[in-house]
DNA sequence: GGCAATTTGTACGTATGTATA
DNA sequence: GTATACATACGTACAAATTGC
């Protein structure tokens, strides 16, 4: 599949390792981590590697290292949740649906917002960037080769960028790395594809004509419907 | 003032410069930063120390090194702005009216949303939080000590908790740090303390009714109004 | 106050990869 | 292409600081 070699060096690889494992739960917030020494031996690593893996971990919050103490873990509220790291790490490990739940409560704060934003202040040359995107959501709709989830990727994170906001527009890895993990349980009925192109098409339209409070309604009902599925997935189950 | 002593250890206060040096426009993207070898001179330090805070700052997004290449500025697009630490570098750096402005938007769009999660879903102890900060507000009000900022906060956290979604609640540190800022731009008319805590004090008893359409409205009154002042100093000076 | 355990900081050596001549 | 130089990547070893007993 042409797939990209991973190209992660020593350091990253155990912080990828440890990470997913403190996320997954298996260093409790009170047992804390094991000791370098133990680590180095665990992995096969020098002290050097795992003291940089270490460091990156506490940069994103999810430990912490003193002295006599050792390695602890940071309560889960202290975690960087917006790194993407961490919310791989997170969406990979945890019964999924209630993060979903979470996740698509959130974008229903951020995205009809940042609609609203991109069709006041947006610069017309990021709004083509939405137009694109829409076009590509419909050939994907009549093509079934799996190019839909891109585009339609693209779609919210063109919407953010044109916000200029940029706050707003980072969160797109944000958004990026959640919808991935979501794909997998919103197994879309394939014969919607257009309708949904639709939907989106519409928002599009909304924000170059310059209608906020369209653009807003429109996004609201959009996210509203996926929020809807997830929470009915969970009803199934629970 | 009984101030407590900074606690960081020697690659901390090297990522701490470093990271504020970068978002402050120091290292411009192309340029690149000196080799691991300078900054060991220019701070006296070892190379385990510099690879150290080299790392953390990678975590943040704001770095990268590859061998021979050096250690490069990252897109600005690309810094994790949800970090504390990169948050409180680039508020601390940058001509903060804009900044503030955007940030406002943000806030905008967060707040309110979870002010409508808190009136729906929150539990009882968690709203009555809420209420304790309230209380502390109108306290302050009266009270001629600075305690009306530790108040507010209190508020707006206590909120974010209550919503129920970590993902909401996990920006406190961001609205926080933000607001530790915004509070230098904002010079209060002292005056109108009484009536803002009584702002404050109509959003707490709508959650505590569970009238999350209301809570949302009076929370997007609230900021919108912050909002507008800073629009009007933007003005001013521009 | 002394002792032991553990992280913190330093020093230096080798390996690897990557631009440039 | 090949070789060379240079910067980071990785490893080992040891001294210092901090903290619990």
């Amino acid at each position: 599949m042409g797939r990209i070699i991973e190209n992660l060096n020593l350091s990253e690889q155990v912080t990828n390792e440890l990470g997913r494992a403190i996320v997954a739960g298996e260093y409790s917030c009170e047992s804390g981590l094991p000791t370098e020494a133990q680590l180095c031996e665990e992995y096969g690593i020098s002290r050097t590697a795992v003291r940089e893996a270490v460091k990156m971990l506490a940069a994103k919050g999810l430990i912490s290292s003193r002295p006599r103490q050792g390695i602890s873990v940071e309560q889960p509220s202290n975690w960087n949740l917006y790194d993407t790291s961490v919310l791989k790490w997170l969406l990979s490990s945890s019964p999924s649906l209630y993060v979903l739940k979470e996740f698509l409560q959130m974008r229903l704060a951020i995205e009809p917002e940042a609609a609203a934003l991109a069709a006041e202040f947006g610069r017309d040359e990021d709004i083509d960037q939405i137009g694109k995107a829409v076009e590509a959501m419909k050939a994907a709709a009549n093509d079934p080769s799996g190019s839909m989830h891109d585009a339609d990727l693209a779609f919210h994170t063109s919407i953010l960028f044109a916000s200029g906001n940029r706050f707003f527009s980072h969160l797109r890895d944000f958004i990026s790395t959640a919808l991935n993990v979501s794909i997998q349980h919103t197994t879309p009925a394939k014969a919607n594809d257009l309708a949904v192109a639709d939907d989106h098409a519409k928002i599009y339209t909304a924000i170059r004509n310059r209608q906020p409070e369209r653009a807003r309604n429109l996004m609201k009902y959009l996210i509203d419907e996926a929020k809807t599925f997830i929470e009915l997935e969970i009803k199934k189950q629970g």
